[in-house]
DNA sequence: AGGCGGATTTTGTCTAGGACATAATTTAAT
DNA sequence: ATTAAATTATGTCCTAGACAAAATCCGCCT
């Protein structure tokens, strides 16, 4: 049983290591093996103890690798070079920062809850709730996971603003329904059971509702069995789920797959999320949505199909 | 790597089956050389395939151990014997049912999440939203748990319901958010990394809320330093957490005695939930709540302690 | 009977190093 | 320049042993 818990003076066990970072333990121990880090401290015991500095390093290391890098090459570098990474790559990094989010950011940065509200329940009057989310909500999460790793955003903040916009979101999402009578399809929306994110699912519900879908959410993490079920019982014709990259990219695979098996061909599953896999995944009967505005596109499309 | 992905007919793997029952593979590992159950199926190359039927027993035992039970006694029966020993224990089972609560188990029974949402209204504006939580919320959500394991409800049913009541609880906070001025303490809801059940959490905001106190509010899932973090920036005075019997007790103990050092001592840390935890964990600086009754009582206390 | 302290059993998590499928990359061949 | 084949990189699985912490049992004393 390990002794160097949480608790004394910043070491963190195995199971903490794989908590707060989201490795598992075996890739945790075959890192150290093959690459020689992390290479943590052994309490009498010979258990492992991870410091802190190694926890923030492979969380760093843990969302370079959801974005494509290998561990191999990365692993060995240290805390600033592995910082710079995230200007490389697809994404043209900040430059893509618009003016309208700037004053958003900074209310994040300084904790102003209540005025960050204020100002989101302002801009999504202006500019409806599509548009908010396209423009605002989904460029602005992007930003906020960017920020943290170039260590210019807690942790904490990243939940607070999560915390603000899902109540937005839900607000948003009441009030249509209480205004507007929703017809075809009915749309399940869920999330797998590894994964926790339930933002981009509560962004896509906004988007399914404001064009009049019917929505049923299941929250998330529903074990793949019971949303075949689901779908079945109450006759949806589309099951939306989404995928943040925290989830495995395989269980993505095989998820989709098992689901695919066990739902009524006629239902559609529609799949959406930063997940790397969706972009390499191709299979009958499902739709990979790239952004925000394809829901509405093969919204659109659907209701075509059926006159 | 694992040839018996779900997607062969029913088939799990160890990773799959740890992800459906809460249960981690060394866990399932050592049962299976302890105990004999569960005896999984190998593919060709040796690894673990669990059956559904095997990963349902497991999920049930796995309640039954959050009730207190021991694998060593159990793992043997067979699901009947499993099934029936929900009466059995500290609790007086179905018998405590209040006649009010049968209407929304109807409801639930029958999927209809639309009169399920109208009753829940009509109830809250009856009885109040401290009463609602105390008689409706908190015992409906027990007795969700209960039928499941009882094989009366599915998972998914489950979610529904914890989804309806979710949305409706947030809407009844943000209602009396607009209407009603806050005052001291300021209280920091959130939950471990681990502890991924928000209603528990959201019941306790709304009991929070609705006695006045100023409620900031992480979501789940955060760090334990972040915790902290965001506790001193915003010079909470109480930092509020919810625990469900899905948390590992250890960790539990581990992670509340890592925050308590983390924190100021004028900062409060007030623990509830299902947890087994809880019951046994003597802390200082640390109020377990053993119901939902007992914050509005200990809010009281705080508040005269402070004048 | 009932409570207490120590011995014993139960339980979960950790260790090590080996294996191998799959994915990614490099090399060779057309 | 493209495609195919070989190679390397990577994560997850395997076995089996160890040990602390928690729970239970047991004998003793009141």
């Amino acid at each position: 049983m390990n002794m160097c818990s949480d608790s004394t003076q910043q070491q963190f066990s195995i199971a903490a290591a794989e908590r707060d970072t989201g490795l598992s333990k075996d890739t945790l121990r075959v890192w150290e093996r093959r690459y020689g880090f992390p290479k943590p401290e052994r309490d009498h015991l010979g258990d492992r103890c991870y410091s802190i500095d190694q926890i923030e390093k492979l969380r760093i290391i843990k969302r370079l690798l959801d974005k494509g890098f290998r561990p191999g090459r990365i692993v060995q570098l240290n805390l600033t070079e592995l910082r710079s990474m995230t200007q490389r790559g697809d994404s043209p990094g900040e430059a893509v920062v618009d003016s309208d989010l700037e004053q958003f950011i900074r209310l994040i940065q300084t904790h102003e809850i209540e005025e960050l509200r204020e100002s989101f329940d302002k801009k999504l009057a202006q500019i409806g709730l599509s548009a908010f989310i396209t423009n605002v909500a989904a460029p602005l999460t992007f930003w906020v996971g960017e920020a943290w790793m170039r260590a210019e955003l807690q942790i904490f903040e990243e939940h607070l603003f999560s915390e603000c916009l899902s109540r937005m979101l839900r607000a948003a999402i009441t009030d249509i329904a209480e205004h507007e009578k929703p017809v075809d399809p009915l749309v399940l929306l869920t999330t797998f059971p590894q994964e926790s994110h339930s933002l981009g699912l509560l962004m896509a519900e906004s988007i399914f509702v404001n064009q009049k879908a019917r929505c049923l959410s299941l929250g998330t993490q529903t074990p793949i069995p019971d949303i075949a079920q689901a779908a079945q019982a109450h006759g949806a014709q589309i099951v939306a789920l989404s995928f943040s990259s925290v989830m495995n990219p395989k269980q993505v695979a095989d998820g989709l797959l098992t689901l695919r098996q066990m739902l009524d061909q006629k239902i559609e599953i529609w799949a959406g999320g930063s997940n790397a896999m969706l972009r390499r995944l191709e299979l009958n009967g499902l739709v990979v949505l790239k952004n925000f505005h394809e829901i509405s596109e093969n919204l659109t499309g659907w209701r075509q199909r059926r006159h």
